[in-house]
DNA sequence: TTTTTATTAGACCTTTTAGTATATTTTTGT
DNA sequence: ACAAAAATATACTAAAAGGTCTAATAAAAA
């Protein structure tokens, strides 16, 4: 069982996600995770030095949370191609995300990009680390025979994403998630033209 | 000619948008554009109501520039084609934009998502209306016989758009303008299948 | 159950940032 | 060039946010 402190650090950062989710790094306050979480700065400042390591943290806790979410969604195909759809589906209703505020992966990368060094690393090694993921997903499919060898994995894999985590932006500022379906029918045709 | 009061005060947007577009509307601070601008508050107040009035007349002066250069560069393509293809190039250097700190649409967006709703709104309409313009590049190049008629405008637009505007941020995460390079001639390749 | 230790509440302090008021300088129209 | 008006600098105040300290409470060990 855990204990009481690692039982209250967990809840503060499961209550902070959303609020740093949503808010950002820099718009979210300390007061706002207290206010949320029922907490005072004693508590809070008991599991965390400032409010760089609770950023860190949360930052931490929902790229690690996503990856998880994803690596599961993931896994539930079977073939290569169910793995992309998998993975495409994921992205099917941007405006309501399972963590509030859209994806973390793409606000913390847009955030932390001029403003939070160590942040950014972190980010762009999840984002590598999905690119090679989902191009040895599409060199399996090739070595199975369900793709051609014309498919150009590292290509699709960042065409993919970008389009996608982009999408997810455009429908949530234009309040819409219409376009986000033609989007995925489109990227899993062009796919499709790739299989045997 | 302008006034001073009037060049003062386009002089503090120009300097201020480098800043809200590389820290957020909520990390930018009014010190910060001060010492760049190497102004004081009685001058800045002079001009600007307080730091909400300040943000969103950056926002509109960013935007709007950003649409008379997106209208400009598209311009200069006489075909359908080539205007697509001008918009593409356009995003082709994501490392270096022309304003510091990425597109400032896609900024702008992510962070008045959950937080600042007016300007949500204001870049809900852009992105709207930029999306139009795009279908209507597409059906003047169906109309002319440059594209089959197979080409379904809208998708295609949201497609390219979303993709270039994610992969953008992809690119200034991972600090490698590569992956884009491949993005822009994925999406060429696919516009010109259409080609007749 | 009692003692010890860890955790949390709440009041307080500090720093940072936003905003104001007034004096001074600079424009601008005559 | 001069007077009126506008624009700007400087010093100040206000508010918000971050951070600390101590007492009280709750958890865990003896």
């Amino acid at each position: 069982m855990l204990t009481k402190a690692e039982r209250t650090k967990q809840f503060i950062l499961e209550t902070a996600a959303p609020i740093f989710n949503q808010k950002g790094i820099s718009g979210a306050n300390i007061d706002d995770v207290l206010a949320a979480a029922k907490l005072t700065k004693g508590c809070l400042y008991g599991h965390f030095e400032g409010k760089e390591d609770l950023a860190l943290q949360v930052v931490d806790f929902m790229l690690d949370n996503n990856g998880k979410k994803m690596l599961s969604t993931i896994s539930k195909g079977k073939t290569a191609k169910a793995k992309v759809f998998a993975f495409l589906d994921f992205y099917k209703d941007p405006l309501n995300t399972y963590l509030k505020g859209g994806c973390p992966v793409f606000n913390v990368a847009v955030e932390s990009d001029d403003n939070f060094p160590a942040i950014k690393e972190k980010v762009a090694g999840i984002i590598r680390h999905g690119q090679e993921l989902f191009v040895s997903i599409l060199n399996q499919g090739i070595a199975d025979g369900e793709f051609s060898d014309k498919l150009d994995p590292a290509a699709f894999a960042f065409k993919a994403v970008a389009a996608v985590e982009g999408a997810v932006v455009l429908c949530r500022s234009m309040n819409t998630a219409k376009p986000m379906a033609g989007l995925l029918r489109s990227l899993k045709a062009e796919l499709e033209s790739y299989a045997l």
